[in-house]
DNA sequence: CGCCAGGGCCTCA
DNA sequence: TGAGGCCATGGC
């Protein structure tokens, strides 16, 4: 077993499972209080993946809880989570309803050019498409960046496809690796790990965890890394 | 009070 | 292509 399965087995043990990307459960009940994105769900529903893509574009460099959170939840009470709506509600009022994510201004533009660009794609369409292409396309919607599409690519569209971020790259580079850019990085997970897209959810989830926690001690992770 | 979060765009070499 | 400024809220 490789170093990437290694430090993969050893978080999973020490962290425990983080079922990422928290999504909103079907059937809103109306009479038992707002519902709020639930972690260890899976997707079904194309509402629910949108779900996820809007919720991939703000929580661009701003925490999940509370501030996405509390957005998603927003969204989710004024059935804002359709292409249709988004493109129809004006930017004022959308960016009210997504202000406490921050960047409220610019996210409100990324969330409205990716409405557009799924009214004239669909994600049923989408998910068929050859994944190079697809990613080309995606990354061509005005707000979205690398590790944003690819978060849409793995945990939207369940394509086979690895998240790097702000913490991957701490983490990698404190554990000895030498992978400076994105795509290095990306490249570096994907040839050294089987095209599991479970997997890929699981472990970028384990290592913003990891990254999060500043006590924690790297002396097994740096051992299997030599 | 300052710092930082599950980044990306624009500008300027 | 890469560095630097900018965007903005909420928790600690």
């Amino acid at each position: 077993m490789n170093s990437l399965k290694k430090i993969y087995q050893i978080l999973l043990k020490e962290l425990g499972h983080q079922g990422w990307w928290p999504v909103t459960p079907l059937g809103n009940c109306r009479s038992c209080g707002d519902s709020l994105p639930i972690y260890g769900l899976k997707a079904k529903t194309e509402k629910q993946k949108l779900e996820i893509i809007f919720g991939a574009i703000l929580t661009q460099n701003t925490q999940w809880k509370p501030n996405v959170e509390n957005s998603i939840i927003r969204l989710n009470e004024k059935n804002l989570i359709d292409v249709d709506k988004i493109i129809e509600i004006s930017d004022k009022e959308l960016g009210e309803l997504i202000r406490s994510s921050g960047y409220y201004n610019q996210k409100t533009k990324a969330l409205k050019a990716m409405a557009l660009f799924l009214k004239e794609n669909p994600i049923n369409k989408l998910v068929k498409m050859d994944l190079v292409e697809l990613r080309k396309l995606i990354l061509s919607v005005h707000g979205v960046g690398p590790e944003t599409a690819d978060c849409i690519l793995l945990y939207a569209l369940d394509k086979p496809i690895f998240v790097i971020d702000a913490y991957t790259k701490r983490i990698m580079h404190k554990l000895g690796f030498k992978e400076e850019s994105y795509d290095d990085l990306k490249e570096l997970f994907e040839d050294n790990l089987d095209k599991d897209v479970s997997l890929y959810k699981e472990y970028h989830a384990l290592l913003v965890e990891l990254g999060k926690r500043k006590e924690f001690d790297y002396s097994t992770l740096l051992k299997v890394c030599n």
